[in-house]
Order: structure tokens, then sequence, then C-alpha cells
DNA sequence: ACAGTCCATGACAACGCTGTCTAAATCTGT
DNA sequence: ACAGATTTAGACAGCGTTGTCATGGACTGT
């Protein structure tokens, strides 16, 4: 149980009999020193267990080879995938990730990227919550990159990587059509959030393809955190003009809709937005998008930024795939 | 785009025409500074967009707020559930969290753990995957307490945090056997692992309590990672004396055994092994356990490790319980 | 044999911060 | 009004590393 001193450079350089430079060397830049000496720098090294510090590294050099992640809720298996993307190409590349969850507000993001910050990341990711992210903006300036994932950031000049949310939406909404339904449902929730947003107009614009031009009855746009996704779609049901089809805006109100239709005879078409783990068993068909491909983008947004902190900033946009798995493609029972 | 210069501690003393140290006590000992002159500090500081460096302030102290998780693959529910835990705790804490992923390999494994190392987290948590952690014992003598999640470490004096295995396993099976099922199977892959090992154990021991002596015929322990988990279940039950009833020792068996007897008028009695999102759509009973407190108290172990890094170790047990949601709860049609 | 190179190594300061010690100013009680 | 305690602030060194520059010896070509 004793607790030994860790060994430094310079413990090593005095067993060496070397400098602390030469060992610094060793360590870095082999090939700036003679075979010999390495060797003899290396056994020493062992026998002491000496290690690196990274973090004094990193001071001295100005660098940081740590990225942050700032995220809602690791939990949340969209964040946690992205985060394994990001990863991915993180280690790859000599970086470590730290990951910061923020409670889904807008304070806790703003405290926690501020811990990251302070921690001197050498760029920070995020899946922004608050509705404005300008705080970020004197850290930008100061060099550090922020990428912006799944929407984009607010009132700050970020690189982005986001969804094609609309196409999605309305590529669902489409192939319901052009199945002979004509009352679509469209429910979310929470609403409010730009992916949703961009959802729902997808949404929109493909019912108005079909000719009809104002928002359908059928929108059932919650903001209600504590809604029950499954009252939520039996109410529709219940409606004289019920729908016939519904497209869940997010895997939670997705699964409540199934609570539902499970006991139906005849229940509505649907199909979900995200893909989850049992979506193929139960045969749901689903919007669906490659988040670790989306980390790994971001990742690699991130990697060019710290090189060239300059340039323009770009958004990438991540393709959504309608995947074909039953529950969409039946046609209205009317 | 220009780059500014990032503020230290001495232009902001500069700025404020107080001593560097001055500085550094309002940032971290604020009672130690008259009040005016703190304000005359924080404007200054302010004015730069000065932010304490934790880097610098750490290499200073010697401390570390950063704490490091060796994962196999963040893609896994368990393991972002678990880091769920973690996080919360340890940013109530003043920590934060640097995630490292392995592939699943002993190298891997080995590789990370250094990085992390040199990073100088304040304590290595991690969910071996290699047969042999004794590589870290150096670490733990120099003062990283190391903390194993889900499976013990080998070789290495480490605290741990488990999931009671065996008793879940063992009262999953009596379960079974209390509506009757005598011929009851268990499938599971990779087997060669702590959690499966004890869970096979806690399985025997439920069935020996019924009479049998020998391991029963219906055990399906693979380790052959490419082996498709329907193809075995359906195997099983083209079986002569075929199993009325089967326990899944994992997700991904439990998932595959759905599969097959979805198709089935009368399918055998089904357990998994850990819940997952949809069971309670499905209705599959599941031995289930929390994972985010699992985190929790892996990091409450750590926290306590750091403070005081000498005393004996501990291996806390999480409970798993049985959930029954219909699928376990069927007798035998034979 | 001699200037010009190249290579291996070392001395020194600095990265941004804080622990430790000291000094001065202010306060306390009598 | 004075010794002693308390409060406030600063000087200095050092955490473990590396950038920069300097040094000395071994090479090269003529």
């Amino acid at each position: 149980m004793s607790i030994r001193q860790r060994a430094t450079l310079d413990d090593v350089a005095r067993l060496a009999h070397v400098s602390p430079k030469t060992v610094s060397r060793v360590f870095s830049q082999r090939h700036l020193v003679s075979p010999a000496t390495a060797e003899a720098v290396l056994a020493a090294a062992k026998r002491l267990k000496f290690r690196p510090n990274t973090v004094a590294r990193n001071l001295r050099g100005g660098a940081s080879n740590t990225v942050g992640f700032v995220i809602g809720e690791l939990l949340n298996p969209f964040y946690s995938t992205v985060a394994t993307g990001l990863e991915r190409v993180l280690a790859d590349n000599g970086k470590t990730l730290i990951v910061a969850s923020t409670d889904d507000t807008a304070e806790g993001e703003e405290r926690v990227a501020d811990t990251l910050l302070a921690q001197r990341v050498a760029a920070l990711l995020m899946v922004p919550v608050g509705e404005d992210q300008s705080y970020l903006e004197g850290e930008r300036q100061l060099g550090c990159p922020v990428i912006s994932i799944d929407r984009p950031a607010r009132n700050l000049v970020a690189d982005s990587v986001v969804l094609e949310n609309r196409t999605g939406a309305f590529s669902a909404t489409r192939s319901l059509m052009a199945r002979g339904h004509r009352k679509i449902a469209y429910i979310c929730n929470p609403a409010a959030v730009y992916t949703q947003a961009e959802r729902i107009q997808g949404y929109r614009e493909a019912i108005a393809s079909g000719g009809r031009a104002e928002p359908t009855p059928w929108e059932r746009l919650l903001d209600d955190p504590a809604a029950n996704p499954a009252a939520v779609v039996a109410d529709l049901l219940a409606m004289d003009d019920a729908p016939t089809a519904i497209i869940a805006g997010n895997n939670r109100m997705c699964i409540g809709a199934l609570q539902v239709l499970d006991s139906l005879e005849h229940p509505p078409a649907l199909i979900g937005f995200d893909d989850f783990d049992t979506a193929d068993i139960l045969g749901v068909s689903v919007v669906s998008h490659d988040a670790v491909d989306m980390g790994r983008q971001a990742a690699e947004l991130a990697l060019e930024r710290i090189m060239d902190p300059t340039g323009f900033t770009r958004q990438i946009i991540i393709p959504t795939k309608l995947i074909h798995r039953g529950s969409g493609e039946h046609p209205p029972y009317a």
C-alpha cells in the first residue's frame, strides 16, 4: 500500500546520466538521439516506471490533445452513438474525448462548456440546447473551434453537422401518400427544436405537393415533456376523421405509438424517425440515419479546424434514408 | 477571423495593478482578497476574457480533475449507461470524464489505459477486456486508483463494482421451474467472460436444486462472435427433446431468440438478461439491473479512493431483479 | 590540414499557475 | 499608545515538460 513517488524526466535523466532534454527527445523526437543513448534512457525509464506527462507537455507546447463534447445526456442513444463516431476518429488522431452532459438545459450547457474550455480543449463539439451560443464567440476568436452537431449553433460562427431532416420527412410522407394515404398525422414532442421544425417543414411540403395548402388537422406538435405519447396517439385515433397513417417525429413518440397500435386490428401505417434496436423485429419502418458517421464527420471537421482555425465554416449534411419494414407500407384501412 | 492571444493571470494582474498571486487568489480563494481588489481583478479579467487554466493549475498542484473510463465500445448501451452514472457523480464533484474505447481487445485496453495514465487521470475506471490487468499494478502503487466495473480485474488489486449475476440467473431459472418447466435452456455468446460464468453457475445451481446434478443438454455456451443467435435458437427448438423455456444470457441472444419465437404458435418461455428499450412493448421478461447506478457507485468509489488511496479495496454488488412481462411466465406447452 | 557541415547533447528559460514565506498595514485590548 | 494578532498583498520558486540556442566533436571536400 506504499505510495511511491512518480518519476519525472529529471529522475530518468539522472539515472541514465544524460540531460533531461535528451530524455525528452527520446520520448518525442527519437531520431535526434543516438541509438545507444536512447537505449540507455529507455532502460532507465523502464526501471523507474516513467511515463511522460501529457499535461505538462501540452502546457509547455501550448497545444492540447483533448476535445470536449457537450451532450444532453449520454443515456440517449443518439448522443452516445455520435460520441462513438467522435471517439474513433479522435483516438486515431491521438486525441482523447472529454464528455460532459448538460441535463438538457441552457444553463447546464454554458456551465459545462465553461468547464471544458477551462481544460483548454483543442476543440469544442456540442449538441446545442440553449437558444443562443454567442457566449462562445470569444473562445472561438481565441482559437478554439466550435462544431455544432445535430442542430446549428445560434449567434455564433461555427461549423455544423446536421441531418437531412427535411428531405427525410418529405420522403416518408410521400411514401405514405403513394400508398393511398391522405390523412397523415405528424406527432412529435418537443416540437420547438431545430430538427423537428425541419421535419415538420418537410412533412408539410410533401402534403402541399399533394394539393393541400394549409397545415393538416392531424399535426400534434407538443412541447410538454410530461405528455404521454401513447395517450396522444390514442386521442388521435379516436377522432371522427382519424388519420390512416402516422409519422412519429422521434423515437419516444414512435415507441409510444407502437404501444397503442399493437392492440389494433387495423392499425394505421406508421413511420418513425431515428432507428432503434428492435425496430426490425417489430417491423417498424423508419427514416434512419448514420449517427456514428455524424460523429465521425464532426470529428474530422474539428481536426481540420484545429489545424487551421481560420477559413470559412462549413455545414455538413448527413443523409437520411427511409427503411421499409412493413409498418409504413400498408394502405389505409378506411 | 483574427486569432487573439489568450489572456493569462499575469495579463490580468498587470491590468488590475496587482500581483499575479492576487489574481490567482481571486479565482480560487476569494475570501483572502479584499472585496475592492477582487472586484477590480474580476473587471480586468472580464475585459481580457480571462479564463483560468485548469491544466496549469493541476500541473502545479499535482492533482487532476479528470477521471478516465476505459470502455469496450460506447455504442453498447450498457457501457454508455454506466458512463451516464459516472459522469453525473463526477460532474457533481468537479471532475470531468475522459472516455476511451478499446474495440474490445486486450491490446486496445492496454493502449488506451496508457494514454489516460499519461494524461494523469485522478482515477482509472474500466470494464476489463483482457485476461490480465497486472500491467496497471505499477500505476496503482503510484497512487492512481483503479476501479473495475462489471467484472473484477485480474492480477491487480482494485476495487470493483459488479452485478449480482449468479443470483439473477438463479432466480430466473427458479421462476421458470416454479411454472412447471423442466427443460430450460441457457444460451449465451460469448460465454468465456466473467458475467456469463457467474450467470451460468446461478443457472446450474437452480437446476441442481431441482434434482438434476449434471449440466443440462440445453446449454449453448458459444464463443464465436459470428454465430447467428437466431440460428442457435432454431436448432435448439428443433431438438427431439426441445427445451420449453429459454434463458438468454445477454441482450443480443435475447433479441435473436425473439426473432425465432415470434413466428411460433406455442413459443417456449423466454427470460432475457439486461433490459432493453422495447422489452416492455414486446412483453419480454428480463433479469434487469440499474446500470446508471452501477456507474454512480463506481464513481463514488473512485472519489473515495482519490481522497485516500490506501485502505482495503472493496467490491460493490449491484442487485439484479427479475421483471415479469409475460414471456417468462407461461407454462410449458408440451 | 583547414574551413565548413552535420550531428548529438546540454543549459536555460518558459508554459500558466499556486504553495510558501515574508512584509506591510490594519486592528485588538488594555 | 503599544505589543500582539490579524488581514491583505507580493516575491519567489517550482510543477514536468519542451523551444531555443549554444557547444563540442566527428565528418566532408579540397
